[in-house]
RNA sequence: GGAGGGUUGGCUGAGCGGGUUAAAGCAACAGUCUUGAAAACUGUCGGACCUCCGGGUCCCGUGGGUUCGAAUCCCACACCCUCCUCCA
């Protein structure tokens, strides 16, 4: 959400803000609207002036002839209150309507295009593998080590199901403890939130409206978050922080859950789309100021990429361009690992700031040295998911004889050195 | 799932239809006094929005309703507490 004010006084820059981010928003629309709501607002406040005036007459009034005098002339008053009320309500639900569809302003070093397509690589790291025989896709892999059951996952959740057994899930719990030791050393707090959110969360995110048909909703017409970074933004919601205790940083660890609704002929198979996911991810809650939030944003991705370079898993850095930014960001990188069989990169992570887009929504505020209450700004980024980062850990892995080498960082969790045979068989 | 009690400003807590645009206390901040501190005294002491910068409006869990007028009455919902039931 931005600042109404704001909007009015920046028309064109929210106008081209909307064309960068390929979003239809016809700016024209809401000051016209706004325009509406603030002559309603000027009518109702003077009526409600005029009748708290005369509250303190009736209440003073001597003779019973002259209250009934005052009452008359206020039931006048109030039919006319009641309509421009009226009005004022119909005027202020479109209002916030198309307040919560305002997009916030994508960053200058953000560069112009349609879609992923258009993301422009900053960085890429490590070797890819050269394998001296034809390599495996994970599932082949994982299936012939009974890592996986995708044909079983099916059965038992249907499209996009799957189940992790033995090695796959000591491996995951590898990964899970090392990305917990990793986040928490550089200061940030674990928390294992509320998967299960109210509605107020989902708007507050900005994950509502305009995600609704990718979101589960349960009957009680709360949602399943798609990424802790959901209920750790509703953990200070409508709280007034201390200045000194800022930054907050949070590496939070939950399930998430995906739809996946507009990506049906997409990945149809193994584990790099899902439904149902487990996530380590970083939220950051900052001072105002836009430099403290470049330089959180450039932290935290960094921070993503030393945890891949830890796993010695091949990746490129993109900054993604204003027509793949979501409603709130302001900009954001993707890391993408190197998948050896489809001979592509792909997204493992997401590292995004929004300055006070979803704070100004939360209530999430905090007193600055002068004293005055400024909404905090607020990031975020992925730290590791499961089970998609084993896609490329177990490619980028595979021996010639189908056996997978663990990564020396994660050697001492997973308590061997390579994963060779199924530890149970399949059947 | 059932029964009961509750939700007022940073905290405690009064108010139960009109003189309250919420009493009082605590905490906090500033000043007086003091070598300094404490105490005492004096003052300040929530937020949002609109503004012709005079001021105005709204907020007593949330949303509706009754009324000339609602923290106060009615309805629905949310959350918290106690007990019963169920349960990993």
């Amino acid at each position: 959400m931005l600042d109404i004010r704001f909007i009015r006084e920046n028309k064109d820059l929210v106008s081209s803000a909307a064309a960068k981010k390929r979003i239809d928003f016809k700016i024209d629309e809401l000051i016209a609207l706004d325009d509406k709501r603030r002559e309603l607002m000027a009518a109702v406040e003077k009526r409600r002036a005029e009748q708290n005036a005369a509250n303190q007459k009736i209440a003073a009034a001597g003779s019973p002839e002259d209250r009934t005098k005052l009452i008359a002339q206020m039931k006048e008053v109030k039919s006319a209150l009641e309509k421009d009320d009226e009005a004022l309500k119909s005027v202020m639900k479109d209002w916030q309507a198309m307040m919560l569809r305002v997009p916030n302003i994508p960053d200058v070093s953000v560069p112009d295009g349609a879609s992923d397509a258009d993301n422009v690589e900053t960085k890429s790291w490590g070797d890819k593998p050269e394998f001296g025989f034809e390599p495996k896709d994970h599932i082949e892999i994982m299936t012939a080590l009974g890592m996986l059951d995708l044909e079983r996952g099916s059965k038992v959740h249907g499209f996009r199901g799957y189940f992790l057994i033995g090695d796959g899930v000591k491996l995951c719990f590898a990964i899970w403890n090392h990305a917990l030791e990793f986040f928490s050393g550089k200061g940030f707090v674990p928390v294992m939130p509320p998967a299960i959110v109210r509605k107020l969360m989902m708007y507050g995110t900005g994950y509502l409206p305009g995600g609704e048909e990718d979101a589960y909703r349960t009957q009680d017409d709360d949602y399943l978050a798609g990424t802790a970074e959901v209920p750790i933004m509703g953990f200070h919601s409508d709280e007034v922080l201390e200045a000194e205790a800022l930054p907050k940083r949070y590496i939070g660890f939950s399930p998430s859950y995906r739809r996946e609704a507009g990506a049906h002929g997409k990945d149809m198979k193994g584990l790099i789309r899902v439904n149902e996911f487990q996530k380590f991810e970083q939220v950051v809650l900052c001072e105002a100021n836009h430099e403290t939030s470049v330089r959180t944003h450039e932290e935290i991705n960094r921070n993503t990429e030393e945890f891949i370079e830890s796993l010695g898993i091949p990746y490129r850095t993109v900054v993604n361009c204003g027509g793949d930014l979501g409603l709130g960001q302001v900009k954001k990188y993707d890391i993408e690992l190197w998948v050896p069989k489809e001979s592509k990169y792909r997204e493992i992570s997401s590292a995004s700031y929004f300055h006070d887009f979803q704070t100004r929504r939360l209530n999430i505020r905090y007193k600055d040295a002068d004293g005055k209450l400024k909404y905090a700004h607020s990031l975020n980024s992925t730290a590791i998911p499961t089970p998609r980062i084993l896609v490329s850990l177990v490619e980028n892995y595979q021996q010639a004889d189908g056996s997978i080498r663990i990564p020396d960082a994660l050697q001492p969790y997973f308590g061997a050195k390579t994963i060779a045979k199924a530890i149970q068989k399949k059947g």
